[in-house]
DNA sequence: CGATAAAAGGAGTAGAATGTCCTTTGTTCA
DNA sequence: TGAACAAAGGACATTCTACTCCTTTTATCG
């Protein structure tokens, strides 16, 4: 995984929520994770500082929620990586050669450079619509497919 | 940072050790690590298990330390990272959405390839040679600006 | 042989990451 | 107004990561 547990369950919380009709109207979280495997306490701080980046909005009391801060198509990957783990971990060199950004390039910067940058462009152009309906279409196949094969597949769990 | 530490450290060592002569003749950690930030002890676990992966060779007793198995320009990034983390951290999906892997594709999988591609042929094609090289390129870089800039570009220390 | 040298391996530790629980705050509805 | 409801926030528990230290094994040299 690339990015933080936090960020993965922030990008796969906002991806149902958008799923589950949180671009319209609020989502309780007991509702957003049903079905799931995210765990809905540690969500809740995530959701907080998604709240506080300005991604999400959370309405308190009866009828009260999560839902989308702007429409799900404006908001992309990069936003949420942001939000949670930081600006600096994408732009962080593969190799980990110490002492070696931007200003002041390695050889091996710079060999890396257009993987980054693909990296980059992807976060960014990608977005919560794309993430809801990836989940819809795997829902769909997985209900075609059955329990079965799914049993089977979490073998390889970690490698999605 | 994409691996794990343990793999950096791996990948650093390995690059330290063949800049050190660690291709023709053993180089005991304690001058490996000299000059470095690299922690003697726990690289040295790490080292054990490169050497059980058949990448490193070990001696002990006087004149002995580590050295490379085979040629540098054998030894690729992903076989380094593929001894210490496993093969499946390079492959796993970007987005962390559960139960989706190359035999039960998700959209986002298909969107995520080509960067995954591009990511899994530059490690395959980066050798330990590039990495020495890329390692005494940025040491004469560091002789010639000198320590004051080090110190300054501790700021954005994560950020290589 | 025995002294020294170096990696191998086991065991333990500190701190961070992850996850849970409980109380507080604010909202809505009857 | 007050009862229920849902997020906010604090405090705690647990597990994992990243080290460190110490002993053991193996090799070399005098």
């Amino acid at each position: 995984m690339i990015f933080t547990t936090p960020t993965e369950y922030a990008i796969r919380g906002m991806a149902e929520l958008c799923g589950r009709g949180g671009a319209d109207r609020p989502v309780m979280l007991d509702d957003l994770v049903i079905g799931t495997t995210l765990p809905r306490d540690f969500l809740a701080k995530v959701f907080q500082r998604l709240v506080k980046s300005g991604l999400l909005k959370s309405a308190k009391g009866r009828g009260g929620g999560f839902m989308l801060a702007k429409p799900a198509n404006l908001i992309s990957l990069e936003e949420i990586i942001n939000a949670i783990d930081g600006p600096i971990h994408v732009d962080s060199c593969v190799v980990g050669l110490a002492k070696c950004n931007d200003a002041q390039p390695c050889p091996q910067h710079d060999l890396y450079r257009p993987v980054r940058e693909r990296l980059k462009e992807y976060l960014k152009t990608t977005t919560v619509t794309d993430l809801a309906e990836s989940l819809k279409t795997k829902q769909a196949w997985v209900r075609i497919v059955g329990a079965k094969t799914i049993e089977k597949s979490k073998v390889t769990n970690g490698a999605y």
